[in-house]
DNA sequence: TATTCCTGTGGGAGCGCTCCCACCCAACTC
DNA sequence: GAGTTGGGTGGGAGCGCTCCCACAGGAATA
């Protein structure tokens, strides 16, 4: 085991080229003033010996580290066996090569102290990470307002509720109006709403939205049920199952999410129901597992890679060029109709676009462009 | 933006508390050789102060970064989809926590020379990582043999093919052959094995183990059906569409995994067959989704989770005591009979342990310890 | 009482970079 | 020809830790 032989410095490959350690240094940072013929000497010793600098030496120097944390919390270890958090996840990848930053996962329980300030003393306080992507925000969170008050480069996927700390989301309550709304021009009337966790403001959003679409079409919302549950197919499942064997059993279902409205078309084929003839299903999401379910998932596509890419990009400009004001972004999503709702046509899409744009409650501003990434 | 006023170092804690800076990094090591007195004092100020040491600067003294790589080949991109490789990310970002270090996630192109220097240079020569973890191992990869090479500690999800590599596996092969064996007690003729990517290791050894069944069964191999495809449900999918529309349609389908066992129930389905009456089919890996699918899959219980989390754990120790004989550790697997083979009765487990001490090639010995995690 | 030992503590060097400042020397200006 | 640029280069300091060695002083030993 030659484990510790002593590595090549700036020092060797300085002596070796015959300059200076400086002038290796600057090549390696791509630094201009250097000249041609000094910058191809060099360049080629760096590439026959395979030198690559320390990186704790540079980020010792720089105060940079080039990584950034993904940050989930605790309460949605589940979110690993998401496929939504896994495109998500994917879309943070793309986006880090593309910063050339490296991506550290990590589970934090958002809402213990002790577990915010064990996260906050290794990563931020000791520098560990350049900046952090917040992988989903919870009511009360307690790490958003303490990155915001030690100054941490941070970007959450999916607003905050009072909306002044920088995300990247898209306009949930108006794609989940748009998508309710569908069901309701059908002519269903007993709809139920599958929701996430109720402190999660993504399905808090999903849920504004339902409201506001039955509250358009008359109803009254007292009325209507909603069942809360994990973004998870078993969830859907299990609700479901229970949901269909009332004595007013719904003729239409909205879940929040397309894992859940999976486990609800499996839960109606369990009691032998027919999807949409029996009950209606639209979902949220548009994973790429829909294609396999039979009828296709009419679902809201959100575009959940581009989400991740989107995130990492702003807080990789955020690292090297803070800014003031909350940086805050909306993508576009859309309701994509196929044959669980009950049109007979499938694959089309309906007029539902839900632009970062005029969707957004902000209005057009340089905040809110349409993103495509 | 105060970003940049000045953070408190060891020497402002050594002035604080009126001791030496060695005294204050003696206290945050737990180094016994400080009296209580001074302890207790360094101590309050350090959490009066939140403080918290540099981490570039300690690895730039100890050599060591605490942050491991989670390596997947980029032609398996889509594992993060993939419901297997999720539980296999979760073990081992427990494993990382137990260990105390931070996991990085990386996609490496295995069969690019460019994108493999590439990952080197950065990683192991610019020592931003202790060490690497390996998520699947495809034929004729280039970089075990490189972090060989350099003796850079890493440990490898699932064999190499020579069998020299430092790996956490189950014993595939015998796996399969339990599994295939299975059908073949049941009057199964015509089984099909729905094989994953020809050039993973893991693959290839649960096709090894279909055949030795088939061989033990007096058939010839060679008459036999094997199709190729991803790990994906889709894939499933689609290769059963396929295959029962055949003029002599399989009787019997063994998956190589879980989530192609998935899609083949529902082609099945999709075309009206009954499974497992048309047609019977088993899969690998056991994951957590199955339960949703009716009839319930009959399938190999793999530890996918342990496996994560022993490799994290073996690399640890590696890491901070270097091995000069390859660890080679075999993880238990088991048959979970269920109602998709045709078995009558439902979750119950066959006799088909495939342990990881007597299944191994290795036979007993101290790499082949089965470890419960 | 003198010597050795041991525990606890302080200080210096060094880890491998970056960045600032000083400097050199050719090319220009007047 | 003296003075002024300015591109290119070298050297030193410093980033914030750890680790080794030196050393003080009380306890144990002779």
């Amino acid at each position: 085991m030659v484990r510790e032989q002593r590595r090549l410095n700036l020092e060797d490959i300085a002596r070796m080229s015959g300059v200076s350690r400086s002038t290796v240094s600057r090549v390696l940072n791509d630094d201009p003033k250097v000249s041609d013929a000094v910058r191809t000497r060099v360049r080629t010793v760096l590439t026959e010996t395979r030198f690559h600098p320390n990186a704790a030496a540079r980020s010792l120097a720089t105060h940079r580290t080039g990584i950034i944390g993904l940050v989930f919390p605790r309460v949605f270890t589940m979110m690993f066996t998401d496929p939504w958090a896994s495109v998500l996840i994917k879309g943070c990848l793309e986006g880090s090569e593309r910063a050339d930053l490296s991506l550290v996962h990590m589970l934090v329980s958002t809402d213990d102290q002790a577990s915010v300030d064990r996260f906050f003393e290794r990563s931020v306080t000791g520098r560990h990470l350049d900046g952090v992507i917040l992988g989903s925000h919870v009511l009360g969170d307690k790490l958003v307002a303490r990155l915001q008050e030690e100054d941490f480069p941070y970007m959450l996927i999916g607003r905050d509720e009072h909306r002044t700390a920088n995300f990247v989301d898209i306009d949930n309550r108006q794609a989940a109006r748009i998508a309710t709304q569908h069901l309701i021009d059908h002519g269903y009337r007993r709809i139920v709403h599958l929701s996430g966790p109720p402190d999660l403001v993504t399905a808090l959003d999903r849920q504004d939205g339902f409201f506001d679409a039955i509250r358009e079409a008359g109803n009254d919302p007292d009325t209507v049920q909603v069942e809360c549950g994990y973004f998870e197919q078993v969830t859907g499942f299990e609700l479901t199952l229970r949901l269909l064997q009332q004595p007013d059993p719904p003729d239409a279902i909205f879940a929040a999410d397309d894992a859940m409205a999976i486990g609800a078309i499996q839960a109606a084929r369990e009691l032998g129901r027919s999807v949409p003839n029996d009950v209606a299903i639209v979902g949220f999401d548009d994973i790429d597992m829909n294609r396999m379910y039979r009828p296709e998932l009419t679902t809201v596509r959100q575009p959940s890679d581009a989400l991740g890419r989107t995130a990492v990009g702003i807080l990789s400009t955020m690292i090297t060029n803070p800014s003031t004001t909350p940086v805050q972004r909306w993508l576009s999503a859309e309701l994509i109709v196929r044959g669980s709702c009950g049109c007979s046509f499938s694959n089309s899409r309906a007029n539902g676009l839900v632009q970062g744009k005029e969707g957004s409650p902000f209005g057009p501003g340089p905040n809110n462009l349409i993103v495509q990434t």
